[in-house]
DNA sequence: GCGCATTTGGAACAAATTTTCCACCGGATT
DNA sequence: AATCCGGTGGAAAATTTGTTCCAAATGCGC
C-alpha cells in the first residue's frame, strides 16, 4: 500500500507540495525522507534532471524516488517533477491560463466582465514588459531621439493612438516632431522633409501595416536614424532600424491591450528629453 | 550537409543564441523560421517540452525541430534545449534578489527607472478601474452606443490617443464612427452632422479642453445622446452626458497614465459591438 | 516545361528514461 | 530465536523520447 488512503488529495502547485512534504517528513522512512530533503533544498535540480541523475545526487536509488512520488499520492515521478517545472515556468503566475478562464466567463456576462477581461490582458502586458526590458535597449533609443533635431513619428492603424499621443508628450516636453498621419494619402511624401539630423520612430505590430515597413525603410536609406518599437526580432522594422524596443502586448479576445506599448513610449519621450536638457547644460 | 562550416560557433547562452536565430531567420526556410519564432516567442515552452509536444504547438514536425538545431550547429535537439533550460535557471536567482533588482534599478536613474515608474503608474490606475468600475454604468453606456446609428468620437490633445484608437475598434467591428479630430479647426462643424438617431462619445480629464465640453453641450442641447469618460462627477462633461464612466488615472511625474482609459474605451466598443450583434438576432 | 537541388513529412529505429518487480535486509513482535 | 513486515537495492521490462532515414513535395534555374 503505497501512501494513506486518507490524504484528500494530491498537491498541484508547489506550494502545497512542500507543505505536504514538510508534514510528512516525519513519519517517511530513511530513505523517502533523504529524497524530501534534497527536494525542497535543490528544487531547481529537480525540475530539470532525469531520474538517474537526481538519484545520484540525492544518494538513492532511482526506485526510491519513485517510491517518493507515490508515497506523496503521485501516480510516478513524473508526474511530482511536473510540479517543479510548473513552478520554473510560472515567473508570473501563469496568465495565459488566467486569460482564457477570464474569457470564458466573458461569453457570460457584460461589460464588467470585458473589462476585467481586457484590464488583465494590460496588466500582463505591462509586468512582461518590465520583465524583459532592457536597459541598454532603452537608453539606446532614448539616445538617439535625443540627440535628433526633430522627430517623424510614424504609426498607422491600430499604433496610430501612440503615435499620437506622442506628439501630444513630445509637444508638452518641448520636443519637436513630425506626427506622420498619411493624412490625404502623402506618407512617403511627409517623410520627405526628415534629414540626417533628425530621426524617425516607427511602430508595428503583426500583421505590420506595409506603409509604415517601406517609409521606414526608405528613410533609413536616406541616412536617417530609424528607431523601433515592434513585437519581435523578426519584424521587418528592425532591418531599417538601428535600435528597437521589443513589446509584446497580450491579446483578450480579438483585441490586442495597446498599455505597454503607451507606456514604453511615453518613458522614451520623457527619457529623450531628460537626456537633452542634461546635453544642453554642458 | 548541415548548417555552414563557416558559422564560427555554437551559442553556449541564450543571449547569444538569440542573436543567431535572428540573424538567420532571413536566410531558413519556411519551416525552419517557423520554429524560429517559435522558439523565441516561447522560450519557457522549449525549455520543458518534449520533442513532441513542443512540434504540435510550433505546428511542425518533430523532425524539423532536430533539423532547425542541427542548422544552427547543435548536434541534435537536445544540446539546444539544455540553453533554454539553462537560461530558466538563471533567471531565478532569488524572489528577494530580483526585487531589489527592481528597487536597485529605480534608484539608478535612466530609461528602465522611468518605464518602471510609468508601468507602476499603469498598473495602478488599472487596479484602481477595476475596484471602482461600476456595471451599471458601463452597461448603460455601451447600451447607448449600441443603440446609435453611428457614434461621433470626440476627445482632444491628451486623449485623442483614445478616440482615434477606437475609430480603429469600431472599423473593425462593423460600427460606424466619425472621428471628430478638429482638422482645419472645424470641430463644431464635424459635430453637426451627428442626429438623433447617433451618439457622441465624449473623453476630457482635467483641465478639460473647453473646445470638448462646449460641442459636447451643443450636441446634447440638439437631442443627441451623449456618453462620456471622465475623470470626476463634477466633470462638466458629465452635464451633458446621459450616461458617463469615471476613471481615475494615476500620473508618475509630469504624465498620467492613459492605460485605464484606453482599457475602458475597448471594452465599451467591444460590448457595444456584441450588444448590437444580440440585438440584429432578434 | 523539365530537371535539379532543397525542403518537408512521416515512419522506423535506437537510445534513454521511467516504472515495475522481486529478492534481500533489518528491526520489531511473539 | 523464529517469524513477520515494511523498507531497500538493483536489475529487468515497458514506455517514452530523440534521432535518422528516405520518399514525396516544393521551389528554382535553365
Amino acid at each position: 500500500m503505497v501512501g494513506n488512503i486518507a490524504e484528500a488529495k494530491v498537491p498541484q502547485d508547489f506550494e502545497s507540495l512542500r507543505n505536504l512534504i514538510v508534514l510528512r517528513r516525519e513519519e517517511l522512512p530513511r530513505r523517502l525522507a533523504q529524497v524530501a530533503e534534497f527536494a525542497l533544498e535543490q528544487p531547481d535540480k529537480v525540475a530539470f534532471g532525469t531520474v538517474a541523475e537526481l538519484a545520484g545526487l540525492a544518494g538513492v536509488q532511482p526506485s526510491t524516488l519513485v517510491r517518493f512520488a507515490q508515497t506523496l499520492g503521485f501516480s510516478g515521478f513524473s508526474d511530482l517533477q511536473e510540479i517543479f517545472r510548473a513552478r520554473l515556468r510560472e515567473r508570473w503566475p501563469d496568465y495565459s491560463e488566467r486569460l482564457s478562464r477570464l474569457e470564458a466567463r466573458a461569453q457570460s456576462g457584460g461589460s464588467l466582465a470585458l473589462l476585467d477581461g481586457f484590464a488583465e490582458a494590460a496588466v500582463a502586458s505591462l509586468a512582461r514588459l518590465r520583465e524583459d526590458a532592457s536597459a541598454a535597449d532603452l537608453d539606446k533609443v532614448a539616445r538617439i531621439l535625443a540627440d535628433s533635431r526633430r522627430i517623424g513619428l510614424l504609426g498607422q492603424r491600430r499604433v496610430f493612438a501612440v503615435t499620437s499621443y506622442l506628439a501630444y508628450a513630445c509637444a508638452k516636453l518641448g520636443i519637436e516632431t513630425q506626427l506622420l498621419d498619411n493624412r490625404g494619402g502623402m506618407l512617403a511624401e511627409e517623410a520627405r522633409y526628415l534629414g540626417s539630423d533628425d530621426a524617425l520612430l516607427a511602430v508595428s505590430f503583426t500583421p505590420y501595416t506595409p506603409e509604415t515597413i517601406e517609409v521606414a525603410a526608405e528613410v533609413a536609406a536616406r541616412g536617417v536614424p530609424v528607431v523601433a518599437i515592434t513585437d519581435s526580432p523578426f519584424s521587418p522594422l528592425t532591418r531599417s532600424a538601428q535600435a528597437w524596443i521589443e513589446v509584446v502586448e497580450c491579446d483578450y479576445g480579438a483585441f490586442r491591450s495597446l498599455s505597454a506599448t503607451m507606456t514604453v513610449a511615453i518613458a522614451l519621450a520623457v527619457s529623450a528629453a531628460e537626456l537633452r536638457r542634461a546635453g544642453k547644460r554642458d
